[in-house]
DNA sequence: AAGCGGTTCATTGTAACTTC
DNA sequence: GAAGTTACAATGAACCGCTT
């Protein structure tokens, strides 16, 4: 199996938000990538420009970062051509990697804008390089630059960097200082073609927490209601295991549940709600065994979430 | 039945990060 | 500037239990 390191470029409206086609925010205007065999050897490069057909002209943020000019993609084949030697090239036994999460949502969502049939795995599993480094090195879950991340580790900055070939390149060399264990125990799952039906929906088991993908529902109360969503199954032993403090939401997206199973002590289940493209909603439910600190802290959480909240009551009140 | 206090929940907004 | 993420703050609606 080899890697696919890929980075992309892209524009967007330069009028404003009033102007942008609602389908294309976000036109590619670039893709750069980098084959690795299983070894992490470089055994191949892919860097090609793209001739921009939605927006004619670089708006003046994105040229802030991108040194490029329209005169020389104009030059370019467009995205459809480029799209198709990229996918050629990729080969058929790949994974991608990516440095942060956004680059396959907006190869698949500018894929489709331009009709383009392809059929990835399903689920389409990647490593995000961005999220595994700050795991890995910092055991923090900030979200770091490419340029943080090369000279932390020390790497030769021979190139500069927002040109795909490059950032791509120095995600490669990233990738390939990070632990094979922790890597595999921590790959992500592109969401830009959440699961339809029930079939279809994504079971995910790491060593330390499970993740479940749902499929789509009509509403967020639709989607809290199903079953199989607020399930509450153990991680280690998958039995069914009684909720110490039900469901509760901290904000629109995010709800949390304590179980506690005999046999592996205090659980910590998260959903998060998302938003599909079809304007739909599905749940992220990640199930986790942790310490009972942690599971007093979960309810320690709920309880100040109240008391913040009882106090916005009383001196509302009173200013009344 | 009407009113009040308290609780729960969802929505919206803000802020600080990243990607381009 | 626009999209993504996370976290927290503010607001208002709905509800339950109690008293009147």
């Amino acid at each position: 199996m080899n890697y696919i390191v890929l980075d992309l470029e892209w524009n967007q409206c330069p009028d404003g938000k009033v102007k942008e086609n609602k389908e294309l925010p976000f036109e590619i205007i670039e893709i750069g990538a980098v084959k690795l065999d299983s070894n992490y050897n470089k055994i191949g490069e892919f860097s090609e420009l793209i001739k921009p057909c939605v927006y004619n002209a670089i708006h003046y943020k994105t040229r802030e970062v991108i040194k490029i000019s329209m005169e020389e993609l104009n030059k370019c084949c467009t995205f459809s051509q480029v799209c198709s030697h990229f996918l050629d090239w990729c080969g058929k036994d790949y994974i991608f990697a990516t440095w942060g999460n956004m680059d396959l949502m907006e190869l698949q969502r500018n894929m489709k804008y331009f009709g383009i049939e392809y059929q990835f795995d399903y689920p389409l599993k990647y490593y995000d390089v961005q999220k595994i480094f700050s795991m890995f090195f910092e055991a923090i879950k900030v979200r770091r630059t490419l340029e943080y991340a090369v000279s932390f580790l020390n790497i030769s900055i021979d190139h500069e960097f927002h040109k795909a070939i490059y950032d791509a390149e120095y995600t490669g060399l990233i990738l390939k200082l990070l632990d094979e264990n922790y890597l595999l125990n921590n790959i992500s799952v592109d969401y830009f073609n959440p699961p339809k039906e029930k079939k279809d929906e994504i079971y995910l088991k790491y060593n330390e927490y499970s993740k479940y993908i749902s499929r789509q529902f009509n509403s967020k109360e639709e989607a809290m209601l199903d079953k199989e969503v607020i399930s509450t199954k153990c991680n280690y032993c998958n039995k069914n295991v009684k909720r110490r403090i039900k469901w509760f939401s901290i904000n629109a997206k995010v709800y949390y549940a304590l179980c506690y199973c005999n046999e592996h002590g205090f659980i910590k289940c998260k959903i998060r709600m998302k938003k599909s493209e079809s304007d739909k909603y599905f749940v992220i439910k990640t199930i986790k065994g942790i310490s009972e600190e942690e599971g007093f802290q979960i309810q320690a959480r709920r309880d100040e979430l109240r008391k913040k909240r009882k106090i916005k009551r009383k001196s509302k009140k009173y200013n009344n």
